[in-house]
DNA sequence: ATGTTCCTTCTTTTT
DNA sequence: GAAGGAACAT
């Protein structure tokens, strides 16, 4: 017992350590950008296991992404067992959401094979209520996007459509939005649609209320871990609160500094909250940064110290020594700077011993990527891109999966309706709105009452009406009827995925749109990228049998959920819904271990580490951005979040760091001045008098212009 | 029902 | 400068 305490503490420094090794307890570790927060994480499940002696079943890990779930797995697989580390719970909130409700779903009145809707899901959806109710939201000067928003705050403070229809008054826009959402709330139980906030409110509730399965997560659950705490909301923090039981204890780890997701709900104050709301809370703090060049943090230093609602102030330092000059670049516009980016890209990798992959090029917006992936694909550099629109996101693969969730799901009118004209059936608004009133009269959903349709139309005493409504559907319903029947004799989730493209048209449709619209020149052919989902939905199975091996083997108190074939669809489409824009490329591959020059944006950046950093338009209005600049009247916590923001691009970096920006860009495809952030000039200011050789950055006009 | 053309309006960031 | 909507033609 003491060796493997020796073992486990030997590679921590004196306050990792100290972390690491806490009494069981609550316990809150702030942790700056690169002081091992990983390391303390992975060496505290280590520490439970092996010195506390905690079963690994019992012990929960809430990861940001899936991939850091992923990672911390099989960081201690290498240390452990691999049952172990299978046993582990793991995964982001939603995931491990997800798996909560799948066991309980009966005993709370949801369906089983409910479907997780994506964002997408999520607009159609508003957008189609909006019509309904007959409202113009342009005259409520509002947007689609804006009401889905507010949705989703309200269901990420535990605020349900009720409650908020209460609390109105009088004002327009509040009650467009009341209006909506409680329209929203009813047609998702209609359909058994599950969205983002709703899988961690259901939840929540689902423990509230149930006593008995409270207690049970309880005594099942003796540690939860936590990382990026900053990050999490509310209704999050409620839900740690409602897991953890009276002996059960939470590890919290997170950084304040590093708080970028207020916009999507994010509370930082849960980290000041964490020490009153639970008992005896130990507070440690990590501030020896192991990442990057002292010239970095001082940069990174300097900057954050601007911030006005800082909660616990830390000043990275490192043993690492000052390394290179951090380069401020200026250019006349952003091709010129993405030439310059390939072209110190390329030197990097020739003269520097850099690897592609240890190369990241960060940006605020994902359309900024543009100009460079152009630069970096001229010059022949392997690169891929992360962030902005996910694979998953594509048209054509959300049709597909609209397929599928039919078949899994017959209560989907949103998936339904999707796919009901595509590829085109000669079917129009007209006649789907008349098979969603029909479906809507005998609260039907608009499957089975087009199963009754055409049922009523065979008898022989149908009336012309009918007969003349159910031979528009003929085509979709023989379709229907016959994906129905791949579904039952399938054999395996590939087979069935490729089938169901296959039958449906899909492919076929695709095929000749790409040849209509010369997709061969953009590179971006659609009909391929289906062909890639039938390659998800091989690599899903197959990590999915090895998974399940595992878990049943070591995971047997879970909640008799039992394993059949149409709960590996389900699986396999939730799954596509809460994946991660880290796990996959735009094309939809896995990360490869190949050398590609990674570009992303600074969100997706998060948790990240690369040699070598450029961040690219670090310009006002896009970094901060005009939306926070804006705001700037109204409150400075929207501009604080851009400055952590900038703050997280630069302490992505190990050893090199550029920061570019260009006098002119395009806005609204014209081309007008721009200036650089006003970051750059809080970051150089507080040197103004200092000789050259005191200051960790030089300001460089590269002589590519 | 579908395809065309011309119009407006936008631009963060993601599980 | 793209994307989505309205208006019109087929």
């Amino acid at each position: 017992m003491a060796q493997t305490r020796d073992f486990l503490l030997k590679q921590l420094n004196e306050r990792q350590k100290a972390a690491v090794s806490a009494p069981l307890g609550n316990a809150l570790v702030v942790a700056g950008a690169g002081t091992g927060k990983t390391r303390v994480l992975v060496s505290r499940v280590l520490w439970l296991m092996l010195v506390e002696n905690i079963e690994p079943r019992r012990i929960l890990a809430v990861t940001f992404t899936n991939k850091a779930a992923g990672e911390l797995k099989e960081r201690l697989a290498a240390l452990v067992d691999a049952r172990s580390a299978a046993a582990i719970w793991s995964g982001t909130f939603h995931s491990i959401c997800l798996r909560l409700l799948r066991s309980y779903a009966n005993q709370i009145g949801l369906k089983h094979d409910f479907t997780v809707m994506g964002r997408d899901d999520q607009h159609s959806l508003v957008k189609r209520l909006t019509k309904e109710h007959g409202i113009n939201l342009k005259d409520r000067r509002l947007t689609e996007k804006e009401v889905v928003e507010k949705i989703s705050r309200f269901k990420g403070k535990g605020q349900r459509a009720a409650e908020i229809c209460r609390q109105i008054h009088s004002d327009q826009k509040e009650e467009t939005v009341a209006t909506l959402y409680a329209a929203y709330e009813e047609e998702c139980v209609r359909q058994d649609l599950l969205d983002y906030d709703e899988l961690i409110l259901k939840t929540v509730e689902m423990l509230r209320d149930h006593p008995e399965l409270r207690e049970l997560q309880h005594s099942r659950f003796a540690e939860i871990l936590v990382d990026e705490f900053q990050d999490t909301s509310t209704l999050q923090y409620e839900l740690l609160k409602l897991l953890r039981g009276p002996d059960s204890h939470l590890f919290a780890v997170g950084d304040d500094d590093q708080s970028i997701f207020s916009w999507r709900g994010a509370a930082v104050g849960n980290m000041q909250s964490f020490a009153e709301d639970l008992p005896g809370v130990e507070r440690y703090q990590l501030s020896d940064n192991y990442r990057s060049m002292q010239n970095i943090l001082d940069m990174a230093n300097v900057l954050i110290e601007q911030n006005h609602e800082r909660i616990m102030r830390k000043v990275l330092t490192t043993s690492r020594g000052q390394g290179e000059k951090v380069q401020i670049c200026k250019f006349q516009n952003v091709s010129s700077q993405a030439r310059f980016v390939q072209g110190e890209i390329s030197r990097l990798c020739r003269d520097e011993g850099c690897k592609p992959h240890e190369i990241a090029v960060l940006y605020r917006n994902a359309n900024v990527s543009l100009e460079c992936e152009k630069a970096l694909a001229a010059a022949g550099l392997n690169y891929q891109v992360f962030g902005g629109q996910k694979f998953f996101d594509r048209a054509e693969i959300q049709d597909a999966i609209a397929y599928l969730r039919i078949l899994v799901n017959e209560r989907d009118d949103s998936a339904l309706m999707r796919i009901i004209n595509v590829p085109s059936r000669k079917l129009g608004d007209k006649s789907v709105e008349t098979l969603r009133l029909c479906a809507r009269e005998r609260s039907l959903s608009m499957l089975q009452c087009l199963g009754v349709l055409m049922q009523g139309a065979a008898e022989r005493d149908a009336g012309a009406e009918v007969k003349r409504l159910a031979h528009k559907f003929d085509s979709f319903y023989g379709v229907y009827l016959k994906l129905r029947s791949l579904r039952d004799r399938a054999c395996s989730l590939t087979s069935l995925v490729r089938d169901v493209l296959e039958q449906s048209g899909l492919i076929e449709h695709y095929k000749q749109l790409d040849d209509k619209n010369d997709a061969y020149k953009t590179g971006n052919i659609r009909h391929v990228n289906l062909q890639e989902l039938v390659n998800h939905a091989e690599r899903f199975e197959q990590e999915n049998s090895e998974l399940q091996a595992a878990v049943s083997l070591s995971d047997t108190a879970v909640d008799g959920a039992k394993p059949g074939s149409n709960d590996m669809l389900t699986a396999f489409l939730s799954g596509m819904t809460l994946r991660s824009s880290l796990e996959l490329n735009q094309e939809g591959q896995v990360l490869t271990a190949e050398d590609f020059v990674n570009l992303m944006t600074i969100h997706s950046a998060k948790g990240l580490e690369f040699k070598a950093v450029f961040v690219v338009s670090f310009n006002d209005s896009i970094l901060p951005s005009m939306y926070a600049t804006q705001k700037l009247n109204f409150n400075l916590s929207a501009l604080d979040e851009e400055r952590r923001l900038a703050y997280v691009a630069i302490t992505r970096a190990q050893d090199r760091l550029y920061l570019c920006y260009s006098e002119r860009m395009p806005i609204y495809g014209q081309w007008q001045d721009a200036s650089p952030s006003a970051f750059l000039r809080e970051m150089i200011d507080p040197y103004r008098r200092k000789p050259d050789k005191d200051r960790p950055f030089v300001i460089r006009l590269p002589d590519y212009e």
